[in-house]
DNA sequence: CGTTAGTTTGATGGTCCTCAAGCACTGTGG
DNA sequence: CCACAGTGCTTGAGGACCATCAAACTAACG
């Protein structure tokens, strides 16, 4: 058990803030209440009342809204160290559902947990405040996609968001990643069909830019890329070091 | 100066909790410092780093991204009781602008006032962060509507829903409300042109669910207006009293 | 009375959806 | 061992929805 086996969470929070060693421990020892979660079975209802939320520490998440007609947005993924319905812990009710893309592992963070942790340690505090801020610009920066891109530019602009989310955790770099989703949820994502991800998915691979296939994004000309998306990462807050 | 006399803000919190004497006077000295902005110039220009939020007391406010390619997409609508930019006080820069769409008033909240109030009356706290918990949920159902539903249906939930919001303040009712907002303003939030947010406006009014003209929303048929746009409040959590 | 901002309507075409079918791979049970 | 079902990927054909271009109209305003 060497001092370098943090959390993912952790990891995150340190790129915005340098934690103390009292920091630390109270961050870990939110992890103490561990679960696990099996792939395709949804661990919150949309309208259900929640009192915890989850610090994911393995495996990938997606928080989706269903409509009457059947058909469902996905709002958000989550990657370990993001929060799970941080949100649903002020409103009354979870707006949302929440599903496992693959098996998981997750630390349940109790409402008092989460205040107790605050009072001891404002710094803390700061850190997953900000966390939960950069949460809300990336959905804000996923609606200006689906609004005013055209699926192109879409689909690289989010692939590109996704590298830089895993990089900040250490599992993804300007090559690419490793990635579990489907196309078809990639299609809920984005807005689109699922034929229409294939297709672009095609269109990008033979323009040399982009390669996602067999749960593998590779990124072949990352400049080319970040134009051909507008992709300016400073939404994400993460200056420069990890990427650059 | 009677006791009925409280500003835009309170009145919608007050709708989540009911304050007590302290906290309503803590809450009304955050308005202090007041400010007035004219229509069409930008309050905060996305990139620039914002020390300070605004509670608007009069007006309205749009928040928006600019792409490369010169698009708009607007993120929100703010409209009295409305916070502005609270996302900005922890992230190192405010990733979107703001532009009043009329003349407004606001009062200029910095950081400090904000903690200091936050440390006073905890239970204020809760019911700003409840409010901003609520302008996220907002969003999402956003995301929701341009990802997932027709122009059609689309144009009538945003309305509804700009409808709860305003009715939440006593600015709206099931009968309508007065809205500034210019066909543009529609296009550039709904990831729509200009003309077909037009058409979308006649095929409403046609089929006699909503009129949108000269600057004020009528519902003629709310209840068949809702089931038409698959609208759900319950993601604003303002619990039946004030449309019922 | 010309200018500007906003609304309205028509014509044309592109992006992306829907329907349909086929393929590859995996796991399951006869 | 093989049939079969299930899941996910791929490609084609036809069409709907909405964008773009263009132009006329109204109201407000200096």
């Amino acid at each position: 058990m060497t001092s370098v086996e943090h959390s993912p969470l952790t990891r995150k929070l340190s790129a915005f803030v340098a934690l103390s060693e009292v920091e630390l421990a109270v961050l870990e020892r939110l992890h103490q209440r561990r679960r696990s979660f099996v792939a395709g079975r949804d661990m919150v209802h949309q309208g259900q009342t929640a009192r915890a939320a989850y610090i994911l520490s393995a495996g990938w998440v997606c928080s989706y809204k269903l409509q009457a007609d059947g058909t469902r947005q996905i709002v958000d993924f989550q990657v370990p160290g993001d929060f799970l319905g941080l949100r649903s812990v002020l409103l009354r009710t979870s707006d949302h559902s929440f599903e496992p893309i693959v098996d998981i592992e997750a630390a349940e963070v109790l409402t008092s947990d989460l205040l107790e942790a605050f009072a001891q340690t404002p710094r803390l505090a700061t850190a997953i405040l900000w966390a939960a801020s950069r949460d809300e610009a990336m959905v804000v920066e996923h609606l200006v996609g689906i609004g005013r891109r055209d699926a192109d530019a879409r689909m690289a602009h989010f692939l590109l968001e996704l590298g830089s989310r895993l990089a900040l955790v250490g599992m993804g770099s300007k090559e690419g990643y490793d990635c579990p989703l489907t196309q078809y949820h990639l299609a809920d994502a984005l807005g689109l069909s699922a034929v229409h991800v294939n297709r672009v998915l095609r269109q990008l691979r033979e323009s040399g830019l982009v390669t996602f296939r067999d749960g593998h994004v590779a990124f072949h000309d990352y400049g080319r890329l970040t134009d051909f998306a507008d992709f300016d990462p400073e939404y994400l807050d993460q200056t420069g070091p990890l990427l650059a």
